[in-house]
DNA sequence: GCCGAGCCTTTTTTT
DNA sequence: AAGGCTCGGC
């Protein structure tokens, strides 16, 4: 193969040309980050280096996803497919399914996701607490996340409800065979760190490592790389510090800020050269992010002068600003823009109910993300949680929640006393339902059922050990024999649940089916642990392919691109928001209305109120002070509560005003 | 074991 | 305003 380097840019040509040693690309928005990595990449397979000694780790499963397919798309399936390629979870995972023992796990060890640490944590902290402390499960959740990601011991067990929090709920996930998903990492750095045998062993197969998103790893994930990557370094990490947004779900930025003090001798090269947005709309981004202390100086350009300033427009309130997006979108409309290149971003996932009643309204098509997961649907846990059984009995939280569904007579008092029965003789429900002593404390009755039930788990059990077993029809057989529909008719409240159960069965038996078509089909453990590492979330990835404006969080928005964007209530208490003035995080709500500008690509449009209404409540507002910060140079600025006034007729005018004391009294 | 009234909270969300 | 959660009554 030969290469194309003259569709590089300088700096792009020169990312692509240092393979050896390690390098950090500091890859600004829409520089064409995703380009240069896939063909440096190629660069490497063209230079004689084995796909199977390249080892390429992104942050999230849709950039895994995008990165097979380039990857493939460049190098052929034959050579693609040699790549590791992956997220750091699925990566440690995999690499934990084959390393376990060493570190006290066996194999098929269960996967962790949120919903059922909480429960598990739900529960410890029932048993832990006394009348007048109180803790938050989610609370106490992401305390013990930072103490596992930063390494930092939450002191003695004795004297913090914390440290014993975690002490047990360490101790209950390793009797359940289980990890959760920091334990993903944080188990893969151990075994790397104490097991030099393993170390090595990687090392000389994953010689040439490359990290996508570098500004969102963590802790862990630094440190996994530091065990995973050793002299001569060849690691390239790819970032911006710029569009770190993660910060308080444990992204670290020092990991970007210091890559050389971690791995010394590292090229710098940064990709300043937007091919997105236009000249006003990078000066503006540049003008506000310059603000941040710490960061690595670099400044966005384009050869794209662009004829739009970045519009600053204050409107009267928030029904006020949401109707003037509205308008204009319609009247853009109307000069041909479409709707599919329109989006307004949000901080708060409350902003968007306003502009939907205004959409709808107006009948503008819209599109928004769905937040609710298709793991999250009860239909679909329950019968993934007999999957999870069936591959590994000892997971206690699977195993709680299928202990009495569909009703069997088995309620909380029996599971309660196989609790303690288990706790008591260290060892999982499933085996205190086994064990005859805990059976001899149950009634004849309740013997007879918890038999019944075991009898039924090992019977699904061994059907699903079979080789090469079909786990569509497997799952069908479960739903069957437990009388799961039955179960459902029965708890429906109107006839339109049912239909949703339905549904739910459906996508995923479909999903099962797929699998099972797949060339290189595994075992249930196999499915278990993609679909506990991807949270397909409904909608999610199709909001690229559907229509209509694109209404998104801030957040979400990232790595999207829109021709005509606005952003609404740049207030301050909104952006920055509230907590993080309190918290003194602003230099990444920064980094954040950055983002957010850098999506636009020809026109922009920012906006704020001077009312808004919150909680029910009518609230005056003050222009966020990022505002401030920017350069007006390529701003024009419109006061369209003032215009609306002026346009009045003198009758109207006396109404306006009249309405709105009465909207302020 | 289930339902509903009343109370409380309210940022971002991936693996 | 609205969704989630608890507690009390049946």
């Amino acid at each position: 193969m030969s290469f194309a380097f003259d569709q590089l840019n300088l700096p792009q040509r020169e990312a692509v040309k240092t393979i050896h040693g390690p390098v950090l690309i500091l890859a600004g928005a829409g520089t064409g980050k995703t380009r240069t990595v896939t063909m440096r990449i190629a660069h490497m397979v063209d230079e004689g280096i084995s796909p199977s000694n390249i080892l390429s780790v992104t942050f999230t499963n849709k950039a895994a996803n995008e990165m097979r397919e380039r990857v493939k798309d460049m190098l052929g399936p034959a050579k693609g497919k040699d790549i590791t390629l992956g997220t750091f979870h699925a990566f440690c995972m995999k690499l934990l399914r084959v390393h376990a023992e060493a570190i006290g796990y066996k194999t098929n060890f269960s996967i962790y996701s949120q919903s059922e640490q909480v429960s598990l944590v739900k529960k410890i902290l029932a048993r832990l607490m006394t009348k007048e402390e109180s803790l938050d499960a989610n609370v106490a959740l992401s305390r013990i996340s930072k103490a596992k990601n930063y390494g930092i011991s939450l002191g003695d067990a004795a004297q913090s409800l914390d440290a014993a929090l975690l002490q047990l709920y360490t101790d209950e996930l390793r009797a359940l065979n289980a990890m959760d998903f920091d334990d993903l990492l944080l188990k893969a750095v151990e075994l790397l760190e104490e097991h030099e045998d393993v170390r090595k062993q990687v090392q000389q197969k994953l010689r040439y490592a490359m990290v996508d998103e570098f500004q969102d790893t963590n802790t862990l994930q630094m440190r996994l790389l530091r065990a995973l990557v050793a002299k001569p370094y060849n690691i390239c990490v790819v970032g911006d510090d710029d569009q770190s947004i993660y910060g308080w779900r444990g992204a670290d930025i020092t990991n970007i800020n210091e890559f050389e003090s971690f791995f010394p001798g590292a090229k710098v090269i940064k990709l300043e050269e937007n091919y997105r947005s236009t000249t006003p709309i990078l000066h503006t981004a540049n003008s506000l992010i310059k603000n941040n202390v710490g960061r690595r100086p670099k400044s966005l350009w384009s050869q794209n002068a662009g004829s739009n300033p970045v519009r600053l427009v204050l409107a009267e309130d928030d029904k006020e600003e949401a109707e003037l997006i509205c308008d204009e979108m319609l009247e853009a409309n109307r000069k041909g823009d479409k709707f599919d290149d329109m989006a307004v971003l949000f901080r708060t996932n409350d902003q968007s109910r306003i502009l939907e009643s205004e959409f709808r309204k107006k009948k503008i098509p819209y599109r928004i993300v769905g937040a609710r997961s298709f793991f999250d649907r009860r239909e679909v846990k329950d019968i993934l949680a007999y999957l999870h059984v069936m591959a590994n009995p000892d997971d206690d939280v699977s195993l709680l929640r299928i202990l009495n569904t569909p009703t069997r007579g088995i309620g909380t008092s029996t599971a309660d006393l196989a609790r303690d029965h288990s706790i008591e003789k260290r060892t999982s429900i499933y085996a205190a339902l086994k064990d005859s002593a805990f059976q001899a404390k149950l009634s004849q009755r309740m013997q007879l059922l918890v038999g019944n039930f075991i009898d039924q788990i090992d019977l699904f059990k061994a059907h699903a050990a079979q080789p090469m077993v079909e786990l569509a029809p497997l799952a069908e057989k479960v739903i069957v024999e437990i009388g799961y529909r039955d179960y459902l008719g029965k708890l429906a409240k109107t006839p339109t649940d049912v239909e949703n159960w339905e549904i739910g069965l459906k996508m995923l038996k479909q999903s099962l089916t797929w699998f099972d078509e797949r060339d290189n089909k595994g075992s249930l453990q196999d499915f278990l642990d993609e679909t506990s590492l991807n949270d397909d979330r409904e909608e999610k990835d199709d909001i690229t392919k559907k229509t209509g404006v694109c209404l998104i969080t801030m957040h979400a928005s990232k790595g999207l691109e829109f021709p005509i964007v606005w952003l609404p209530g740049l207030e301050e208490g909104i952006l920055p928001h509230k907590r993080s003035i309190e918290e003194g995080t602003k230099d990444e709500e920064r980094r954040l209305f950055y983002v957010g500008i850098t999506r636009a690509m020809r026109r922009l449009t920012l906006s704020h109120c001077r009312y808004r209404m919150k909680w029910g409540q009518k609230q005056t507002c003050m222009p966020s002070s990022f505002l401030k910060e920017l350069d007006k140079k390529h701003v024009e600025i419109f006061d369209h509560a003032a215009h609306m006034k002026e346009e009045l007729s003198p009758e109207d005018a006396a109404d306006f005003f009249a309405s709105l004391r009465r909207q302020i009294s």
